[in-house]
RNA sequence: GGAGGGGUGGCCGAGCGGUCAAAGGCAGGGGACUGUAAAUCCCCCGGGCUCCGCCCUACGCAGGUUCGAAUCCUGCCCCCUCCA
């Protein structure tokens, strides 16, 4: 085991805040290994690499020697952490919870180290709460308390609505970590307000506060909001790897550091590196083909990469482009075309795509929407940039 | 319970009797430039069509007044503010 400094050195990196660095400095000291908390809510099916940034530092405490608890929300998502804006989110059914639960697990342990790692359910000891429970939970906090929340706050000023179960929430999440004896929660930045309710359930029920450590929200593809499914500027951890590399090379250069510091196990110093003496491109590439294999494998990464490469920077056709088989010849209008098999959503859209000059055949821009097109042989069409289709005839039978 | 304000396209936000499928912004799509980066510029962006034109739906819901309503009136629903 690394030294106490020396470990604090390592989970600070990326870090936004530790409350307090002298507390998990001590609890370090103590040299044995502690109980890392981080909970998720499984309200979404899919886990983005938003939700692995959080993935990444609980890895690093695995791999410094500590224990992970990591908490499925199935109880808490019924309720919908208020976090997200105004909106009140519709409750999810107890199915739909346990199904997105399931599909967390396989995904999770594609960064978490499986021997150190406990998956747990919260459900598990809050249903059995009861209405007792609660009341004593609720009496440990105030109104006043509850309201320094920036969001509470903002949104009672504003007038707009709080309901009190949204209260529980935190709470909730608080009595988690009085449940598991954490000595450290992790969240993102939105969730200071969450973490710190649970140091201070855990004090009133005469625990040694854990240690919160929020972690910056991971910027999305586009480069502006944070990572969401509902903004469609993710990566998701499923994604197929073309598709997964192509996203990647897609993010800005700037971004492209937020990433590494915050997907990767590369050092501070070694990003510093990478940043002056690689040239940004390949410095992403390097990227991508790290969270690539990471999520499918090595293999998957390379042929992800070449692919890249032959059809991005040598603009090559790739050859395993979708086929779309027709009658020999076949004979429609461009648009048409794009509609008929299925292309394009609409006539119109399709129009739309011709006249913009989305529309290539055989690498020869068609501007004419109207211009007929006859399936005598192979076509190679791209539509857009990156869309690819190869129209192929077959004889009628 | 009382008094006011408000509900417009995926979002924000103008319009307040015709010239409104509805300004502007954002997001999105396409193109140029590139490193499928950023920045910038240009085009498209309710839906459909036989597309330099035509046809449908649309401005909370339901009716009404008008030759004509997102714009006026009535009722209903929802949201907000202040007072109690």
């Amino acid at each position: 085991m690394l030294s106490p400094e020396k470990q604090l050195q390592i989970i600070r990196q990326g870090t936004v805040e530790i409350i307090e660095e002298e507390e998990l400095l001590k609890k370090l000291k103590e040299g044995r290994p502690l109980r890392i908390k981080a909970g998720f809510d499984p309200t979404a099916p899919d886990l983005h690499l938003g939700h692995s940034v959080l993935l990444q530092k609980l890895r690093q405490f695995q791999q410094l020697g500590h224990e992970v608890f990591f908490v499925i929300g199935d109880f808490t998502a019924m309720i919908g952490d208020p976090t997200g804006r105004s909106e009140t989110r519709p409750p999810l059914s107890r199915e739909e919870v346990l199904k997105n639960a399931q599909t967390y697990e396989h995904q999770v342990f594609k960064v978490l180290l499986p021997e150190k790692t406990s998956i747990v359910f919260n459900s598990s000891w809050l249903s059995s709460l009861g209405t007792e429970g609660i009341i004593k939970l609720s009496a440990q906090y105030t109104v006043a308390r509850m309201l320094e929340r920036d969001d509470f706050s903002k949104r009672f000023r504003e007038g707009i609505p709080i309901y009190i179960h949204e209260f529980l929430y935190p709470l909730l999440q608080g009595y988690d970590s009085v449940f598991l004896k954490a000595d450290v929660e992790l969240g993102g930045t939105d969730q200071k307000f969450n973490l710190l309710v649970g140091r201070d359930l855990q004090r009133a029920f005469g625990q040694e506060p854990q240690v919160c450590v929020t972690l910056p929200l991971l910027v999305g593809l586009d480069g502006v909001r944070k990572m969401s499914k509902s903004y469609g500027n993710y990566v998701g951890l499923t994604e197929e790897p073309n598709q997964m590399f192509g996203k990647l090379m897609s993010i800005s250069d700037d971004l492209m550091w937020d990433y590494y510091l915050l997907l990767t196990d590369y050092t501070q110093e070694q990003i510093e590196e990478l940043k002056t003496h690689m040239h940004p491109m390949e410095a992403k590439k390097r990227l991508a083909y790290y969270i690539v294999s990471r999520y499918h494998s090595e293999e998957e990464a390379k042929r992800a990469q070449e692919f890249f490469e032959k059809t991005f920077s040598y603009r090559e056709f790739p050859e395993d482009a979708p086929a779309i088989q027709v009658r020999k010849g076949y004979r429609q209008k461009a648009y048409e075309l794009l509609f008929e098999l299925g292309i394009e959503p609409s006539k119109n859209s399709a129009r739309r795509l011709i006249e913009g000059g989305g529309l290539k055949i055989n690498g020869q821009k068609i501007e004419d929407p109207n211009r007929d097109i006859e399936v005598s042989e192979e076509l190679r069409l791209q539509v857009g940039k990156k869309r690819f289709y190869k129209i192929v005839p077959i004889e009628e039978t």
